[in-house]
DNA sequence: AAAATTATTAAACATTTGTTTAGTTTTAAA
DNA sequence: TTTAAAACTAAACAAATGTTTAATAATTTT
């Protein structure tokens, strides 16, 4: 890794867990153990670099359901199950960046910031709305809400994994449980979830 | 309104919409028009002042559930219905101090400070889960996960509401578009929820 | 090998930060 | 009306902030 990249990465796990204003460019510094003004050497402000963490991680995210739009050898619901697996598991594994994507977005500042992570979250459902639809419109589907419909799967996955101790208080769970490490809390989740969207959007 | 309360009020929208950290106690003396000095009299430090803002506007979202577990007029589903109604209208009526406890719920810092806040919204998901308990027990609803059940339900309506910027743009509308005063957003989202609950708990 | 470009650094910069001090004004009690 | 307590203030404090500078080291190009 290159100090670039470790600068990047040590961006990613402060901005994650301490906030954009909550860090300051010497701690990044020095968990990437790189000089103050590397820094700046590198990604002109602290503004900049916070943007280019997100661009960097963003194109990770990239376009995942879109394939799976176009595939004719599932069903609508097989695909549903898929999204809701492939959604926990990018949760779970990475459930920094998207702490500081959701807390960034429920900021006043930075709008032009916010415009850029709604657009990297959108990138994800839009695949989901037309799925979503085309079951619809195939008739396999009820005709629900279907913004409100992704909006439950997602909201459902986001908000279980908000934070370590809510987590732990909505699942009744000790201190020492710990949900990003959990594979049944994982296998539960999309139990439920699938299960639900089943219910919600099959005919009887 | 007293001073000391100019500074509470002022406090929640800022720590609200730019973050603990993101506000400074000479922003918040500012928009309270009062001495910076004032803060540190009345609060000791900007941290205290923190905790007495949530304390402040904790005790308004006590218990509004716990009556309703012991209703006996009411079945389990007209229980959750005007869960998921009391839940939106609160979110509605109160985005920013949501936004706060959420925002601060996902940071690694202040962890008394998390402590206090998931407490606070465990308050209004223990009777939830009772409800939900008792419907099952009674054999009106499915045996659904229980913890799971309540994560939809608040996740649902926690999650359009992250962001106007977000909401907009899942919902497809326009820059005008302001979710926080849409009534008529209201109503379908507690609409798509009830269905969604009926269709998930009741037997067929 | 010399020159030129890139990477890296320590130190200093001006602001902003939360907090304190020491004093003044206002209010309430005696 | 004097006294004591509470409310309030301007100014100063040290520490931390993001950023720049000016110099040095390393690498690449010629």
């Amino acid at each position: 890794m290159t100090k670039k990249e470790n600068i990047l990465e040590s961006a990613i796990k402060l901005f994650g867990s301490k906030g954009f204003e909550g860090t300051s460019v010497r701690d990044i510094a020095a968990d990437a153990v790189v000089n103050v003004a590397l820094i700046n050497y590198y990604f002109v402000s602290k503004e900049k670099l916070f943007e280019s963490v997100v661009e960097y991680r963003a194109s990770v995210l990239k376009g995942i359901f879109s394939e799976l739009f176009n595939n004719k050898e599932l069903t609508a619901i097989e695909k549903m199950d898929i999204i809701i697996d492939k959604t926990i598991e990018r949760k779970f594994s990475d459930a920094n960046f998207h702490h500081l994507l959701h807390r960034e977005l429920s900021l006043g500042s930075r709008p032009q910031c916010r415009e850029a992570i709604s657009d990297i979250l959108m990138r994800n459902l839009i695949p989901v709305k037309k799925i979503i639809k085309e079951g619809i419109k195939e008739g396999v589907f009820n005709k629900v809400d279907i913004e409100l419909t992704l909006t439950t799967v997602v909201g459902t996955i986001h908000y279980l994994l908000t934070s370590d101790t809510m987590c732990r208080k909505i699942l009744g769970k000790k201190e020492g449980f710990s949900p990003f490490q959990n594979k049944h809390l994982k296998q539960r989740l999309g139990e439920h979830t699938k299960k639900l969207m089943r219910s919600y959007l099959l005919k009887k």
